[in-house]
DNA sequence: TTACAGAAATTGGTTATCCAATTTTGAGTT
DNA sequence: AACTCAAAATTGGATAACCAATTTCTGTAA
C-alpha cells in the first residue's frame, strides 16, 4: 500500500502542548517584570492575548497554582506566588512509591545535602540561628514529647540548619526531599523508640556549628544521617511498602 | 456587641480544595493497585465516583500529566506512568527564576552537587560510563569547536558524571541548575577563549574517576567549579543582570 | 471460520453559558 | 467635603453541550 506517511510533524509527540502554553506564560511573566503579589490579568484576557482557549489556559494557572507559582482568588484576580507548596513533594511521593530504586536516591540526596548544609551553616550562622537552634533541641530534649512531636521538633531544626546556610536553593531542594521521607521518618522513631539516641546525635551538630567548625559540623551530620539512613532502611525492610494512604496535616 | 465570633474553623485557609482531591485520586490509585501503563476509568465516571465534578477532577489529572504521573491520550484515556518529566526540575526552575537574587544560590549549589556527584561518580562508574566520559572529552579536545559547540559538550560531561554517579534525584536537581546558568557558562567561556584553561581541568576530573577516587574526582571538580565560578560573578559584573528569560526546551 | 469494512459507542478536548462572590463605582445624604 | 450604601461590572468557578478521534462491536462477504 504506498499511501504516503501521514507526515511525520515531529518525532517526540509526547511534548505536551501545555508546554508550550507554560511557556508562553513564563515570557509574559518575565516580559511584564511580574512580582511576587502582583495581579496578572484576568483569565479571559490572557487567554486572548495568548491565543488560547480559556480552559487550557484555565490548567496551566490552576497546575502553577497547585505548585506554589500562582495564587488563583475566586473573584479577585490570580497572583505571583514564590513560595512552595508541599503538594509537589506529595506528588514525588507518588512516584518514589512506584520506583523503589528512586528512594534510595532521595534518601542519599537528602543525606548529601543535610551535609553540606551543615558545612555551610557552620561558616554563615548568625547568633539568632543560634538561638533558634538551641531552643529546638531544648524543645526535643523535653521528656513529655510523644513521637510526633518529636519528629517534628526534629524536622524544624534540620530546617533551620538549612536556613542557616543562606543558600535557599539548596535548602528548598531539601525541604522537598524532607516532606517526601516524613511519612518514614515518623515510623523509624515510632516504632524504634529511639528519641535518646537521635538527640545524642544531634547535640554534636550543633556544637559544631556554634564553634563555626564547619568540617566538624559535617562530620557530625555524616554520622547522624548514616545512622539515620540505616535505621530507615531496617524499618521500610520491615514493613513492606503497602499502605500510603495515610497523612499528616 | 456580643455576637460570637465566627469560629475559627481553620487558621489557614490556603489549603486548596484540589489537594483534597489529590490525595482521594492517590488513594484511588493505590487502593486499585494502579501500576504504570494501566488505565483508569474514564473522566465522566472517575468523576462521579469521586464525587466531584469533571473540571475539577480534570485540572488535577491535567497537573499530574506535567508532572509525569499520569499521560493523557486523547479518545484513549488516562494512563498511569512512571512519573519522569523534566517538568520537575522545570518547576525548581521557575520558583527560583521569580527572585534574581538566588544567582548566587544557584550557582553555589550547583557546585555543591557537582562536587559530591563526582564523588559518587568515582565510586560507581562502570566502564560504559569511563568510555562515555571520554568520548566527551576528545569531543571538547578538538580544536575546530567553536564555543558554543565546547560548552555543549562541557555540560554533556558534566551531566555524564550525574549519570555515572546513579542518583536520579540530585542529577535532576543538578540539570534544572545546568540549564538556568546555560546562559551565563557560554558568555564565560566566549569572553574569555577559556577553552584551553577549562579543558586542562577537566582531563584530572576524569582520571580520578576512571580511579574509581573518590576523594580525588571532589578535589578536582572543586577546583573546577572555583574557577568557574570566579570567571562566572567576573562575567556577570561586567554585564548586569538583566535578560532572564531564555530557554533550552 | 475468518477477514474486513462500517457503524456505534466511548474517549479526552473545546467552547459557550451561567453562577456566586468580590470589587469597584457613583449617586445620595449628612 | 466626607461618608454610606447599594447597584453594576468584573472576577474566577462550574456546568452542560458539543466535537474530533479512537476504539470496539457487528454484520457481511469471502
Amino acid at each position: 500500500m504506498a499511501m504516503d506517511a501521514p507526515l511525520p510533524v515531529e518525532t517526540e509527540d509526547h511534548e505536551p502542548p501545555e508546554a508550550e502554553l507554560i511557556r508562553k506564560l513564563m515570557d509574559y511573566l518575565t516580559a511584564e517584570k511580574m512580582r511576587p503579589g502582583m495581579r496578572l490579568p484576568a483569565e479571559r484576557q490572557l487567554a486572548e492575548k495568548l491565543g488560547v482557549g480559556r480552559a487550557a489556559l484555565r490548567h496551566v494557572l490552576k497546575s502553577l497554582s497547585l505548585l506554589g507559582v500562582l495564587e488563583m482568588k475566586p473573584s479577585a484576580g490570580t497572583f505571583v506566588r514564590n513560595g512552595t507548596t508541599d503538594l509537589l513533594p506529595r506528588v514525588l511521593e507518588w512516584g518514589v512509591f512506584l520506583s523503589p530504586s528512586r528512594a534510595e536516591a532521595v534518601v542519599e540526596a537528602r543525606r548529601t545535602l543535610e551535609v553540606e548544609l551543615a558545612g555551610l551553616a557552620a561558616e554563615r550562622r548568625t547568633g539568632l540561628d543560634i538561638g533558634r537552634l538551641q531552643h529546638l533541641i531544648d524543645q526535643m530534649s523535653r521528656k513529655d514529647n510523644t513521637a510526633s512531636e518529636y519528629v517534628d521538633w526534629d524536622v524544624q531544626f534540620h530546617l533551620a540548619i538549612a536556613d542557616a546556610a543562606r543558600n535557599e536553593v539548596l535548602a528548598g531542594v531539601l525541604r522537598s526531599l524532607q516532606s517526601m521521607l516524613s511519612v518514614w521518618a515518623t515510623r523509624v522513631i515510632v516504632s524504634a523508640g529511639e528519641t535518646e539516641t537521635s538527640l545524642a546525635m544531634h547535640t554534636p551538630i550543633l556544637h559544631a556549628i556554634i564553634d563555626g567548625d564547619a568540617e566538624s559540623a559535617r562530620v557530625a551530620m555524616r554520622a547522624h544521617m548514616d545512622r539515620a539512613t540505616r535505621r530507615l532502611y531496617a524499618t521500610i525492610a520491615a514493613d513492606s511498602i503497602e499502605s500510603f494512604s495515610q497523612k499528616t496535616t
